[in-house]
DNA sequence: ATTTTGACGACGT
DNA sequence: GACGTCGCCAAAA
């Protein structure tokens, strides 16, 4: 579970790392879940420092409010992260996320159910 | 040390 | 709904 002593880079990766397979979630809802719901700025920053990390970050599975995969630039091809996506059975068409509201993920509102 | 730049998002116009 | 502003705060310049 998530404690308060863990930094807030920390918290964005734990709740990265719980998005299920074929699901994704937004900067802003895991920014709001980890209690600073108007930093995803930072979110965006911590998954452009993922690769850091011992375990990596599923960071292909968040993307910003409108389901566009803003961050695709960042990723080592020019399509990985759409392939990651599209290989989970997300819909992807023009960088956005087709399927976005069948596929979306909230924190807040799927997580606290444990 | 100061300024600019973002994988963003909420609001106001 | 498109567009501009503002808040947010860590890095890079």
């Amino acid at each position: 579970m998530i404690k308060d002593s863990d930094s807030f880079f920390d918290k964005v990766y734990f709740v990265a790392r719980l998005i299920p397979f074929g699901r994704v979630t937004s900067y802003g809802a895991i920014a709001k879940y980890i209690g600073a719901s108007r930093s995803a700025r930072m979110v965006g920053w911590a998954m452009n420092n993922s690769h850091n990390q011992k375990e990596d970050v599923p960071a292909h599975r968040v993307v910003n409010r409108k389901g566009m995969l803003t961050g695709k630039n960042h990723f080592k091809g020019t399509n990985l992260m759409q392939q990651l996506l599209e290989n989970e059975g997300v819909i992807i068409e023009d960088n956005k996320i087709q399927n976005f509201n069948t596929v979306f993920w909230d924190p807040n509102n799927e997580l606290d159910i444990l």
